[in-house]
DNA sequence: ACCTGAACACCGTTCAAGT
DNA sequence: ACCTGAACACCGTTCAAGT
């Protein structure tokens, strides 16, 4: 990549960040460029989709979600670290309203630039609640998929602002109901 | 109202549910006025915001759903009351793709043309709940707001083609979590 | 190689002008 | 009273033309 073109897109990523902070994962692409100082065309050949600009941004979020499971995985109760999983997973999902939209929709479509990443978080997400099933202390109908689902509905309540207030509540409904026998 | 008014009203609410049935909530306002035969003006003339014309649209299924939670107020266990009713209100959210989030951010707001219907849903959803808590069958942890919640979440998670699969199965773990003491 | 303005086909909002 | 076309300010997509 030409220099010129590593600094546009260093920067459009930079300011993708801040106006995705402030307005949301649907913020408009043109808005992020004209502040970036670029055109939209720019833009879109840097990032061709949403998905994509959303990859760039959001790869080392995943990536830490993912690392933490790891830890997780060999420290505290099987429960305590399904748990605690979940929460984070829930908590970082508010720092991109509608981000939950998106994720849902790139479970299952393997052309969406989200998609690897949300393959990865539920398989992450698998192994932790696996090892809690084995250990007694989580109830066995449910799979990876349950759970990226049951994660992405939390964070959804989240995004609403009139039921935020209730999100965390129903968090620990939801985590009670998951660790019943 | 004239004649000729009522009819191009009736009529585009006629149209807008064939359309919103296929499309989902968020069909374009202009399309509708296209099929209806009649200038977008028109339709907003109407129906001044798309929640107004949902309002209009909803309004029986509402009234259906409340009635239904006052027959099970007198009728079978408080539990199966409960949950039945819930499974009914998910149940026909999916008919009208979308309208959960219209609903989640009504509740709040006195200006939604939709904030009547779901506050009135929210009540006899309440009834029925504390019922089954007075009958020691619901955790009392909960409120009117959180079922509410619930509600949403799990008629968002029908409203997701990758995890509508997983929606019916996810109502029957929130369900129980709801029952649990 | 990379960037860009402009044309395109949409969206909902608003309103002056018509019947 | 009621309806409507048109202007408006947006949106994301596409591409020919520039550097």
């Amino acid at each position: 990549m030409r220099a010129d073109a590593r600094k546009n897109r260093d920067h459009l990523l930079s300011v993708a960040g801040t106006v995705i902070a402030e307005q949301g994962v649907e913020a408009s692409l043109r808005d992020i460029a004209r502040k970036a100082g670029v055109g939209l065309a720019t833009l879109l050949r840097h990032f061709p989709t949403r998905e994509a600009l959303l990859e760039a941004l959001l790869h080392t979020s995943f990536d830490e979600l993912t690392a933490r499971a790891g830890e997780l995985e060999t420290s505290g109760s099987p429960e305590d670290a399904l748990v605690s999983w979940l929460r984070d997973c829930v908590a970082w999902t508010t720092e991109y309203r509608g981000v939950t939209v998106l994720m849902a929709a790139a479970i299952e479509d393997t052309e969406s630039a989200l998609h690897a990443s949300c393959v990865t978080l539920r398989a992450a997400g698998t192994r932790l609640l696996t090892r809690a099933q084995d250990a007694g202390t989580a109830r066995t109908d449910i799979d990876g998929t349950d759970l990226f689902a049951l994660i992405a509905a939390l964070a959804w309540l989240g995004d609403q602002p009139a039921l935020a207030p209730r999100a965390d509540h129903l968090f620990d409904v939801v985590a009670s109901a998951i660790l019943a026998k």
